[in-house]
Parts: C-alpha cells; sequence; structure tokens
RNA sequence: GGCGCGUUCGUCUAGAGGCCCAGGACGUCGCCCUUUCAAGGCGAAGAUCAGGGGUUCGAAUCCCCUACGCGCUACCA
C-alpha cells in the first residue's frame, strides 16, 4: 500500500508555525515511505475565509522546500483539490447517510439551539444536542425540507464505545453516551470539517491522517462516519501541540507565529525546518542537526512524543547561527548581499557596493544569529560618518575624556604613518598596536573608543578589517572627527 | 462542569524493568582563545524522573489513585 498523506489548511490567515510543523511531518513521514503528500484547502467556512491566505500557504511550503504532489495550483487524479467546489460529493454523502438512518435533517433554529444551551448550562448539565429532530419521521422531514431551512445531523451511536488507535498515543477509548449529534452539512449546504474530511480522504486515497491534537477528541465523529459509509478508516497520528511561553497552544494572540514572518525576520528556511522537526520528534538521543536527506530517510511518527513542546526561540536563533555557518562563501556573500539591501536604512542602500559587501560578508558570518541584523551590523560602512554616537559612549570604556582624546590623538599619528598604498589589515593593526606602548596601556583598555568613533559603538564587526575596508581617508576622517568633538 | 490528552534538568529531548544516584542539545555560569562583540574549545551548575500507593529481588520505565497543565465541548477548523 502506498503511503498517502496530506496537509489540508483552511484559508484563513497565513499559515502558523504550529500548523505548518503538521505538514512537515505528514510530508516527511509520506517521503520516509515513498508516498504521495499533498495539499487540500478546507474552505467550508466561508465566513472566515481571508483573502491572499491560499497563497500564504503555497509560500510557506515552498519557503520550507516542501513539494507535494497534488493540489488546487498544480491538480491531479482528485481534482479539484479545494472543498469549497466538491459540495455535490458531500452532499451526496449526507443523502447517504440519511437514507442508511445514520443522520437526519435538523429543522432547529439558532434561537432554539441558544436557548437549549442555555437551559444546559444553567442545569450544570453537559452541552450538545438533545435530540429533537432526531425522531421526525422521514415522511415529515421530506415534506419540511421543502419550505424550511435545515442541517443534516449525524446519528451517533447510543451505546457502546468507539476506540481510537493512534499511532502516536495508542488505544484512546470514548464512551458513545457521551458523544451528541453533531452537524455535518450545514444550511448553507456546505459541509461541516467532520464529513468532509471523511469523504475527501477518502477518495483522495489517503493512508494517514496526520494532524493536531485539537483534534483528538472529535476522533469518534471521524471514526463513526467511516463505518456509517463503509468506508476503511485511515490511520490516525495526533500530533502534540506547539505551546508559547504562556504554555496555551500558540496562536494569533501569543504574538507573531506565522512561519512567513519568521521568513521575513531572516530564518534559514533550513534552519527552520530542522528546529520544528525536532518539535516532537527525536532521531535518536543526540541529534540536533539534522539535514533535510536524514530526515527524510528517517522520520518515523513511533518516535514522536505525546506531550506539547513550547516553541524556543532561543534554539531557533542558535540553529540559525549554525546553518549560517554552514552556507557556501558564494551562498553566504550572495545572502549578505541580499540583506544588506532589505535591512539597510534607505539611504544607504545605493552606497553598499558589491566589492564592500564582498569584503565584510567574512566578518560578518560568525556574528549573525538572524539576518535581520545584518543590515544594522553594517551600516558604519557606508556614508562618510560614523553613526551617530554620543560623547558617553565614546569615553564610557576609558578614566575619562582627557584619555579619550589621548587615544585619537596618538591613533591619529600612528596611523597616518601608514601611506595609502600600505593601508591593509596587517599594517593598521601594527600601528594600533603600537599604540600599546605609546599610551602605556593594553590595547583592549583603550581600543573600545576607537570602535566607537569608527563604527559609532563599541561593539562590532573587527576594527583592523573595517578600518582596511573603510579605507584610509575614511577612517582618518572619522578618529579626526571623534577627536574634535571630545574636545 | 463533562470527556480526552499530557506530566524526565529553565527549554527541546534520550530512556520501552537492571547499562540511569538519569544521557545529549539550547540557555546559564566559569576558564581558554582574543582587537570589541561573536564564533570556537574546555569545564561546571542544573531533574529526589509531578505526588502518593502498589507489582517486582529490582521501576523514570508496568498498574491504581491524586494533583496540576492543556485540548475539545459551534451550522470554526
Amino acid at each position: 500500500m502506498t503511503v498517502r498523506t496530506r496537509y489540508a489548511p483552511s484559508p484563513t490567515g497565513d499559515p502558523h508555525v504550529g500548523n505548518i510543523r503538521t505538514a512537515v511531518f505528514a510530508w516527511a513521514f509520506a517521503r520516509v515511505h515513498g508516498g504521495q503528500f499533498l495539499v487540500r484547502i478546507e474552505d467550508t467556512d466561508q465566513n472566515r475565509l481571508v483573502p491572499g491566505s491560499l497563497e500564504a500557504i503555497y509560500e510557506s511550503l515552498r519557503w520550507l522546500g516542501i513539494e507535494w504532489d497534488e493540489g488546487p495550483d498544480i491538480g491531479g487524479p482528485h481534482a479539484p483539490y479545494v472543498q469549497s467546489q466538491r459540495l455535490e460529493m458531500y452532499q451526496a454523502a449526507a443523502n447517504t447517510l440519511i437514507s442508511r438512518g445514520r443522520a437526519y435533517r435538523c429543522f432547529c433554529t439558532a434561537e432554539r439551539l441558544d436557548a437549549m444551551r442555555a437551559a444546559q448550562a444553567a442545569a450544570k448539565k453537559p452541552p450538545g444536542y438533545d435530540g429533537l429532530c432526531r425522531d421526525v419521521t422521514e415522511a415529515e422531514s421530506e415534506r419540511r425540507s421543502q419550505t424550511e431551512s435545515f442541517v443534516v445531523r449525524f446519528k451517533m451511536k447510543r451505546e457502546g464505545q468507539t476506540v481510537l488507535n493512534d499511532i502516536i498515543r495508542g488505544q484512546v477509548v470514548f464512551e458513545n453516551a457521551l458523544q451528541d449529534d453533531f452537524v455535518a452539512l450545514k444550511s448553507d449546504g456546505f459541509p461541516t470539517y467532520h464529513l468532509a474530511l471523511i469523504v475527501d480522504d477518502t477518495e483522495m486515497g489517503i493512508t494517514h491522517a496526520i494532524r493536531g491534537e485539537e483534534w483528538i477528541s472529535s476522533a469518534p465523529k471521524h471514526l463513526q462516519i467511516y463505518e456509517a459509509m463503509g468506508y476503511e478508516p485511515t490511520k490516525f497520528a495526533h500530533l502534540p501541540l506547539i505551546v508559547g511561553p504562556d504554555r496555551k497552544k500558540l496562536s494569533k494572540r501569543t504574538g507573531d507565529t506565522a512561519l512567513l514572518d519568521y521568513a521575513r525576520k531572516g530564518y534559514l528556511p533550513d534552519a527552520m525546518l530542522n528546529f520544528l522537526v525536532l518539535l516532537g520528534w527525536s532521531l535518536d538521543d543526540h541529534t540536533t542537526i539534522i539535514s533535510r536527506q536524514t530526515l527524510l530517510t528517517n522520520f518515523a511518527l513511533e518516535r514522536v512524543v505525546p506531550n506539547p513542546a513550547l516553541f524556543d526561540l532561543e534554539r531557533l536563533n542558535f540553529l540559525n547561527g549554525q546553518y549560517i555557518r554552514e552556507l557556501h562563501a558564494h551562498e553566504w556573500l550572495r545572502t549578505v548581499d541580499d540583506w544588506a539591501r532589505r535591512t539597510l536604512p534607505e539611504h544607504l542602500r545605493t552606497a553598499a557596493d558589491p566589492a564592500t559587501l564582498a569584503a565584510v560578508a567574512p566578518l560578518l558570518r560568525e556574528r549573525t544569529a538572524v539576518l535581520g541584523e545584518i543590515g544594522p551590523a553594517i551600516e558604519f560602512f557606508f556614508g562618510a560618518d560614523a553613526p551617530e554616537f554620543t560623547i558617553d559612549q565614546l569615553t564610557e570604556k576609558v578614566s575619562s575624556r582627557e584619555e579619550a582624546v589621548r587615544v585619537l590623538d596618538a591613533a591619529l599619528m600612528a596611523l597616518d604613518d601608514v601611506p595609502a598604498a600600505a593601508w591593509e589589515t596587517g599594517a593598521i593593526e601594527l600601528a594600533i598596536r603600537s599604540l600599546e606602548g605609546t599610551l602605556g596601556q593594553k590595547l583592549r583598555k583603550f581600543i573600545p573608543v576607537l570602535y566607537v568613533a569608527v563604527e559609532g559603538r563599541a561593539q562590532g564587526l573587527p576594527l583592523f578589517d573595517s578600518l582596511a575596508i573603510l579605507g584610509r581617508d575614511r577612517s582618518l576622517h572619522r578618529i579626526r572627527a571623534a577627536r574634535a568633538r571630545a574636545g
């Protein structure tokens, strides 16, 4: 049997990391078993549609490097892959269910349902449909359906148990008596998730339904529809939730959790994939960096843990740094070039020339965790003057303002002796190191002054290299300017 | 409230009766390297395995109870 899995998002906004992680697992699982992975759009709630989400869904997957074999955009043998375009199938299924006595039309109004729930709440009774329309005769049901609006409710069993054999959690038992008759087909003719899921997964030949843990309590509904329709159910794997710092399910409220936000901030897709995949799953007892190749040959649902995982940014940052350092030199250069253009202040963008960028890239490599930091880190290379700084910053690391002046004067003198033709890192280093003698101080004591004068802050890219890249004129100009300000 | 799922260092996890007075990684701290900041190297602290009962010669691992957390409880997915 060929494995077929799917990612079935709703077009209700940019996919969030937790949701996408479900797609990653489903995709990896299919690939490990040489099967297919497809995308299906679940747009059965017409009220929640958000324009543009379809593109965001595709873009999220593409960004992570997840390819799908069938989907709305590329078609496939089971097209259409959008639920709003398959309404006849759901309606046919609903009719089958009605004719088999496993579903019934419900004519209850929203008002009655509200009143019923209010009464149940007041009486501290569990909420649930009271079954009023369950016993409407076939003839009457047929007749009323001509004039009244109705939904189709699935008739849940009243006795016994429904048992889910979850790949991750094992056996989960539900008492049928506690289940209630849920809506399968809404009054607007659209199916609910429950009905659409069974119809589509069956029609599309899905073998494993991989979804979030929040679905586990509706599993009995799904199992019973499968049975009523006479279909073989898929296998189920309910993945643990990804939770935010508040330990609640990650959501828009908990902050920026849309996958593409991380792309925009400067995370590498490979790092994100690595991070996501190791949230709830592990290869063994020590692997923290895992290649796409290894993932696609070793991922196993059986090794997914059942407990929720916290989205830990620190860890993501670490991984991103690791992946940055693993990039080939030319890839890194291209990345720096790209992100410099994106993150440098508007007025400096055109000044960022390829030669400077190429010289700066190696310096940046060990110092970048998130690509968005690139602009601010290299800003000082472009423009005649150093970025703005205060006198306090300039003198912060030395004993006094006078001391700063001494450092700047000495540096000026030493650097001035380096001829333009010899202006490179080695010579610059020698010149500045010679100040240890002139000033009678350790380099690390006085060098912060020069960092501020040249880079606008006490910490930044290595000074000697930076001065070399900056060029003799601009370097001396900046130190002179700082000297003038210091008095 | 009901039902369900879950509970190993702050975090992600390894662990499927003896290899575990619990291993790895992130983070933290210290040292080394060092032109600042990083990166890197080395090292340390950090988990009475949620608590309590069993079962067993022996339990993080099996069973029961309790607590806590989360999820679901819609004509949302």
